[in-house]
DNA sequence: TAGATTGTTAATCGATTAACAATC
DNA sequence: TAGATTGTTAATCGATTAACAATC
């Protein structure tokens, strides 16, 4: 049962898709109806369903909740999941009061930054920490993603450090490919990239 | 010449990386170099090249500064481009402020909000205007680009607004999916989902 | 039972990799 | 010229789609 990155991908579609319905107060979809809503493929639909686990009931479709459940359960976000932002710059501030993420279970427990004019204060009700008080933070909490929210010139450097103290998942939104060990996963979210994919995207529109 | 989705997406990690080489002082360098930092294999990079219109010579390899150059213009980062940002709180915020996108021919132009309390001042240098005078902003504005970072309630109603007035590309963060007719281009980021990506790897990771 | 829809196998499609002749 | 490396065609691999028997 191995789960191809596509799929993985599309996971949290899915979720997000049967979350909806759920709050509809739909009970149960088809492979059909659900990849019409998501734009896929029945076919496709049913594969990944499979491929990660799930199971529906011939002639009868797919139960909203319990499919949803199955998908939160292998995504871990039914347990609280605690993240430190490296970087209270405008990208770490940012994400320290997006709201999406504490109703998907996940919690920000502290910003660190190297610059003191911004230590001692809150963000979005999140304590600022000096880096210096990154590894006793680590290893006296229950952290497990850092967000690498910093410059680029000491991205990869918070990256180890953080890798040094234990931490298996970075979120990293500096402009730089964080490299990790096999065993450390690591998600580079990369903004400009994504902006500059539309810019090809528009520039090519008409030919 | 059609570039697939795969390589459209990996258009602007070739573009940041022939900067790095350009930087470095690098002239020119081989499918096998570039592949090898890029982690791609020789291949794919001169399949890559080729499919966007890139040349290289026998023998040598490819021109650094006219392989960037080529892929600055067919992604259209070489003639300024202006922004507008529907939503000033924390994401708006932070995209208002992010650094490198002046760099690449990004500009912010205006802030747009529905909360009067947040109007009258600016942001990173940027006017936060009411969200009334979005139409005629956009009609006397050379504007390509429209950010959509307000509440999901009302994401797609202001991306159908941007559109009415001309607009051809959205960057939406707003958590759903934006719907456009194939004459307008949208880039849905969805943070709250890479982090469930990351979620799920980390979840899977000893298995 | 009959109808609907899954689970799964087979076919197709597209993207990546390999191979090699062309040529700088 | 000889060596290196592209451009491009062919082979492989993986993901998507189609088909259909199983079964609720």
């Amino acid at each position: 049962m191995m789960v191809s990155d596509a799929v993985i991908r599309r996971l949290p579609t899915y979720y997000r898709y049967l979350t909806m319905l759920h709050n509809d107060g739909v009970l149960h979809i088809s492979s059909f109806d659900l990849g019409k809503t998501m734009g896929l493929t029945p076919s496709q639909v049913r594969q990944d369903i499979n491929c990660f686990g799930g199971a529906g009931r011939q002639g009868f479709g797919y139960s909203v909740i319990s499919l949803k459940d199955h998908i939160a359960k292998i995504m871990g976000i039914k347990n609280k999941q605690n993240m430190v932002i490296i970087g209270s710059g405008n990208i770490g501030s940012a994400i320290s009061g997006y709201v999406g993420f504490s109703e998907s279970g996940f919690n920000v427990s502290a910003l660190f930054d190297s610059d003191e004019k911004k230590l001692d204060k809150t963000i979005n009700g999140v304590p600022v920490l000096p880096i210096s008080e990154l590894p006793d933070f680590l290893m006296s909490n229950d952290i497990s993603i850092a967000v690498i929210a910093c410059p680029e010139s000491v991205a990869q450097k918070m990256a180890n450090t953080v890798m040094e103290y234990g931490i298996k998942g970075i979120w990293n939104f500096a402009p730089i490919d964080i490299r990790t060990p096999e065993s450390v996963v690591c998600v580079n979210v990369s903004l400009l990239e994504t902006l500059q994919q539309l810019s090809f995207r528009l520039n090519n529109l008409k030919k």
